[in-house]
DNA sequence: CTACAATGTAGACGCTGTCAACAAACCGCA
DNA sequence: TGCGGTTTGTTGACAGCGTCTACATTGTAG
């Protein structure tokens, strides 16, 4: 909201394409994609209106830097909650994906309100077209080695890998988007909760071999 | 595009919110969400930029009476499947209706897109949320009665039920939004082959009987 | 020190949603 | 039939938006 709170304003602002989409991250997470311009931006930020386009060619390449930060840092939640098992088991490191990424979604809003956007997807660039690719080829490598573990032998990767993904992203859609779907879980500000809930639900998509912890 | 087809122009257009309305979905199907205007939807149907405002408050409300259409048409879809499998089993039904409502969806699109649309939610006026919540308890109900039929029967059935909404919500955002899930599914020109798909997932969320027909 | 590139500014354009004032057509009622 | 009020559509205005162009300032490589 401040012009500037840190270095006395001087012409060159230093890192204004950061301040930018940090900015835009703070008026998706709490007005919505729709409210975001970016001539208002601009204002927040002290600069003229059209300064930001020195760093965005236009809105769509600003909401695609955003949504490929989303799917990079989703794809880093995600692997690393994999890696956080110390384990090699496919099954137990895909059941902690599913609950890292679905962490991830309900803690980092506008990005995966972002990176869900349809409209943003439509106007997607080559670094996001690339950062969806990267993610989805990285999940899918994951969901045909459980598979090669005996999870539903006999349906097809695509349709296994399909349903594997869509648990965590339908979730997080109809809790971040459509509340009534959220209506009895009502206690949004106890984390232990939500954290329970996102085990139950991803339980019902990969059941960790041995009741596994995380 | 054209003014008009059947009756000559007057100055009274007869039925202007319909033809709002199916317009809009034209151009949401053709062009997504953000490409919608009141100002060219007027155009498009040959009167003045004000007309709409006549039938719709603003743009909010639009797309609200357009995602309120939607969930009316889903549910009514949903349930459709349900009574047309003849069956009262409860995990043939569920079936049925996540097939349903996935079938709808993909044939769908737009209203599909306008109900998953985050800022259409986030501006719901009270006749959405009213078929929102018409819809997510019919679900529900029919979620509680698989349960009581012995479908994973130790888990809250708050988590049962956000998990067995999340499926098809999350397939149809990936396959409608993010064409890249669908990558290796490019028989989009089949219907069976995506009739198949749809099965496939969908047997992954309720297990039917006794791999019940439809 | 000086040219040049990068970055920010200022003004303009056409588009948008929305409002208010006005006009035409429909409808109930005599 | 004629008439008054309501509904529906028109027109013009306004501010805000994204984007473009010309210009100003600053950092930097030579």
């Amino acid at each position: 909201m401040e012009p500037m709170t840190e270095t006395a304003k001087s012409y060159h602002h230093g890192n204004l394409a950061a301040a930018i989409l940090e900015r835009a991250a703070a008026i998706i997470d709490t007005q919505g994609i729709e409210a975001l311009t970016l001539r208002g931006i601009a204002r927040d930020l002290g600069v003229s209106h059209g300064a930001p386009n020195r760093h965005f060619l236009n809105k769509a390449e600003l909401l695609s830097a955003l949504a490929t930060d989303g799917w990079t840092r989703a794809l880093e939640a995600t692997l690393g909650a994999a890696e956080a098992t110390g384990s090699d088991n496919a099954h137990t490191r895909l059941h902690a994906m599913g609950c890292g990424f679905l962490r991830w979604a309900l803690n980092n809003r506008a990005l995966f309100r972002t990176l869900s956007h349809p409209d943003v997807n439509r106007y997607a660039n080559d670094d996001l077209r690339e950062a969806i690719s990267s993610y989805s080829q990285a999940i899918k490598a994951e969901v045909a080695a459980t598979q090669t573990e005996a999870r539903h032998p006999s349906v097809p990767l695509e349709a296994l890998n399909l349903f594997t993904n869509a648990v965590p992203m339908g979730v997080a859609v109809l809790l971040i988007n459509q509340a009534e779907f959220a209506a009895d879980h009502n206690d949004w500000e106890d984390p232990a909760r939500t954290e329970d809930m996102i085990k139950q639900v991803i339980d019902l998509v990969v059941p960790p071999p041995a009741s596994a912890a995380n």
